[in-house]
DNA sequence: GCACAGGTAGATT
DNA sequence: AATCTACCTGTG
């Protein structure tokens, strides 16, 4: 249970440090290594966690960060030699830490994923990877990364986090309850809503999320999904072309945000969104100025294999650190 | 003031 | 079928 804990000392440590170590939090659970986690760097981990994927991820002043997904709160930080180690709320570490190793799918290690890519005979490719070591593709929910890539048309990453911080926080199930830990996170009050909550909220409530024409599309998705039950689910769980041709039904869901929702919520490798950054890549890159999206979409999944998705991520980490 | 931002849908060639 | 535009709204 959620906020059963007493808050009488409302400190994290009411025994103060010892000989100048920090002493151990009692909200949060010991930090612990991340199973089989690739070594990496801050600049790596900043741009899995904040690079285009996922929006619910702050940097805090220590350098760790703070995050959630589903139900799950989670802190991660980098230990000397690299290594991921997380830490989450006390009482809810044991379900936390299966769940992570889900969502940082960390039983493929992205070195190995990265080595079955082209970079052999791709010198931009191999130039890429060497300067993004460990970066991987985060396996978030289908629901939610729905709901992110909704939110993304037009608009940059900042403000997509502006937006489903505002969703999360009005229409979405309390999620931080103590008053500690909400005070280290409170961007981190409320779970995102589920789609069927999405379904009960009015179009102007939306609006007034500062959704702007994307409300229209999140309302009629959800009010699509609300009666289809189970659509969403069975959607996930089908082959990659059959499950970009249905959620191309839904409105706001166009081609680039298909291949973001399967790439980053259903850990399909073969999935490589185009937007303006692969765009402009592959036209400085690859020759291929000029390009419309359907065609560069193509030439990656067969240039790039069964990974292309991995590939574009390499691709547009190095895009966006050289422009 | 005005262009532009990790697109999509609908109208118009 | 391919190409153009409007769509909300913050930011520079």
């Amino acid at each position: 249970m959620i906020g059963d804990r007493g808050q009488s000392a409302g400190g994290p440590s009411p025994a103060g440090p010892v000989r100048g170590r920090p002493a151990p939090s009692l909200m949060w659970s010991p930090w612990q290594p991340l199973a089989s986690a690739d070594p990496l760097t801050a600049a790596v981990l900043a741009e899995i966690l904040d690079g285009g994927q996922a929006f619910r991820w702050h940097c805090r002043a220590d350098g760790s960060w703070i995050g959630a997904w589903d139900s799950h709160v989670a802190r991660l930080r980098l230990a000397g030699d690299g290594r991921l180690e997380w830490s989450a709320p006390a009482a809810r570490a044991a379900a936390t830490g299966p769940a992570l190793a889900r969502y940082w799918d960390a039983g493929n290690p992205a070195r190995l994923l990265a080595d079955s890519l082209p970079w052999r005979s791709d010198a931009h490719l191999a130039r890429a990877l060497a300067a993004h070591p460990g970066l991987r593709i985060l396996r978030q929910p289908f629901g939610e990364t729905l709901l992110g890539f909704l939110c993304s048309a037009a608009k940059q990453i900042v403000q997509i986090r502006q937006m489903t911080s505002l969703l999360a926080s009005r229409h979405g199930r309390p999620l931080l309850t103590e008053p500690a830990l909400l005070a280290e996170a409170p961007f981190l009050s409320h779970r995102l809503p589920t789609w069927e909550e999405l379904a009960e909220v009015a179009e102007a409530d939306l609006l007034a999320c500062r959704l702007g024409f994307r409300a229209r599309y999140i309302r009629g998705t959800a009010r699509w999904l609300a009666a289809h039950p189970g659509w969403l689910a069975e959607t996930e769980a089908l082959p990659y072309p059959e499950a970009k041709a249905r959620l191309a039904e839904l409105p706001g869901v166009g081609p680039k945000v298909a291949d973001c929702v399967l790439l980053f919520g259903a850990g399909r490798m073969e999935a490589f969104p185009v937007d303006v950054w692969i765009i402009a890549a592959m036209a400085r890159h690859y020759g291929l100025a000029g390009w419309k999206p359907p065609q560069i979409a193509h030439f990656g999944r067969t240039h790039f294999g069964p990974l292309a998705g991995l590939a574009q991520q390499y691709l547009f980490a190095w895009e966006r650190r050289t422009a």
